[in-house]
DNA sequence: GTCAATTCACATGAAAGAGACCACGGTCTAGTG
DNA sequence: CTAGACCGTGGTCTCTTTCATGTGAATTGACGA
């Protein structure tokens, strides 16, 4: 019966007219072959390594600006271009983009050039190797040949954090130890003040020229959203006012396209799914929950245990008493929830590091206060609505085993 | 009343350990000709 | 004779623990008015 019954739903899926013409226009992995507002920046780009072209060391370039301003698009973009007239003109020239964020992939010295070593086609061991030998093949393999590396690294900023400044201390110094080829770096951060706390040798030479890519406002959200939106939706789906509101949202989260392109993505799977026939304003509204619920959710559930222990101590001991906790005493209630699960519970400085990792992922607001003569401590509350908190707080008695 | 010293309850740093993963080279073993 | 299994060594990486040091304001207590 119920087999039966999901066939019928297929079948009703299917003969629905979908809203979307390309959903993968609206991915925020999809680079359009137009950027709207950003051909200033893209042209400041390519002055700067336009000297590659003619196998001239161009300077190294330092790019920032918050999430979602077009800063690697544009990057990607002018590379890809770059990369063209070199082709053309039989230029030696190679672009490197590295995201290192990426766990696994690039998140500390070693992995980022083992990274760039396969990115040269040659398999390295994740694993195993001393750092400098993972060096000396890296550098050999660059100078084998005469040619310009250009390299970019996003979210270099988390890297730094994780890492150390040394390699890029190593990375900005290895041009002089190369006799063929030359090196120049391209680094691009979220993070507006990362600059600052760099070595001053390296900032120096990391940064000899500097871009800032400043947020998107309102009407330029609009542009993006409409220009993406006349693809990746069919005619006369969206509703009027919708691209604005979506604009409005966005606009107001310090000009994230990114996230206005994912607002108006989950809209409209949502207004499919409830069988509209247009994409309505109120959908926006849904969408924004959703996706705040889905992120808390994917956050929660792939923590480790400890974190989850942590979280669900502090949640409960939350809901009891609605005032502000503090670390001393949502310690003891987690030493009890460990117990309950367990779990062997971490020591008082481990706590500390963890509350301020839930933290920094946005699940909890934890500040640091001082109760004068009654010591310092962080004040910690939780900023979630009462409907996800409880569906929250159900999984993590799941995951913990908890009865 | 004023002001510096004290004190609390943690925060924050640094270093080092445990345990998982992995590469590499040497040794042993069993299968093959 | 040789391929593959099986060590031991040496490396990275993440999560923790241990030990040490730092910190901001309420409280205290000495001091002077």
């Amino acid at each position: 019966m119920v087999q039966k019954g999901l066939n019928v739903f297929f079948e009703k899926f299917l003969s629905k007219e979908s809203l979307f013409r390309s959903k993968s226009i609206l991915q925020s992995s999809y680079a359009p072959d137009f950027i709207l507002h950003r051909n200033d920046y893209i042209e400041k780009i390519a002055g700067i390594l336009g000297p590659a072209l003619r196998l001239e060391k161009p300077s190294n370039l330092f790019i920032y600006g918050k999430t979602g301003v077009g800063k690697t698009l544009s990057m990607k973009y002018a590379s890809t271009e770059m990369l063209k007239v070199s082709a053309k003109q039989n230029v030696n020239l190679k672009i490197f983009y590295i995201n290192c964020k990426l766990r696994k992939v690039a998140d500390t010295e070693y992995r980022l050039i083992a990274q760039l070593i396969r990115e040269f086609g040659k398999e390295i061991p994740s694993t195993g190797l001393p750092t400098d030998e993972v060096y000396n093949i890296f550098f050999n393999i660059i100078d084998r040949e005469k040619q310009m590396v250009i390299l970019i690294l996003d979210e270099i900023d988390q890297l730094v954090k994780k890492a150390g400044d040394e390699l890029l201390y190593n990375l900005t110094r290895i041009n002089g130890e190369l006799k063929n080829s030359q090196i120049s770096i391209v680094g691009i951060s979220n993070d507006l003040i990362f600059v600052d706390n760099l070595d001053p040798r390296i900032k120096s030479s990391l940064s000899e020229e500097e871009i800032l890519f400043p947020p998107y406002n309102a009407l330029q959200i609009q542009d993006i959203l409409n220009q993406r939106a006349k693809e990746a939706f069919k005619e006369e789906s969206i509703e009027t006012g919708v691209i604005e509101k979506c604009a409005a949202y966005a606009a107001r989260e310090h000009g994230d396209a990114r996230r206005a392109l994912e607002l108006l993505r989950v809209a409209g799977e949502i207004a499919e799914r409830n069988g509209y026939s247009k994409v309505k304003i109120k959908h926006i509204d849904e969408a924004e929950d959703k996706i705040e619920r889905d992120r808390l959710l994917d956050i929660v559930t792939t923590q480790p245990k400890q974190f989850q222990a942590v979280l669900y101590s502090i949640m409960s001991l939350y809901t009891k008493k609605n005032n502000i906790i503090f670390t001393g005493k949502s310690y003891e209630v987690y030493k009890a929830t460990c117990f309950r699960a367990g779990l062997r519970p971490l020591t008082q400085r481990r706590f500390s590091d963890i509350i301020a990792e839930l933290d920094m992922l946005g699940i909890i607001n934890a500040k640091v206060i001082s109760k004068g003569r009654y010591g310092r401590t962080r004040e910690i509350s939780i900023s979630l609505s009462s409907v996800s908190e409880s569906k929250i707080k159900k999984i993590l008695e799941e995951g913990l085993e908890l009865s």
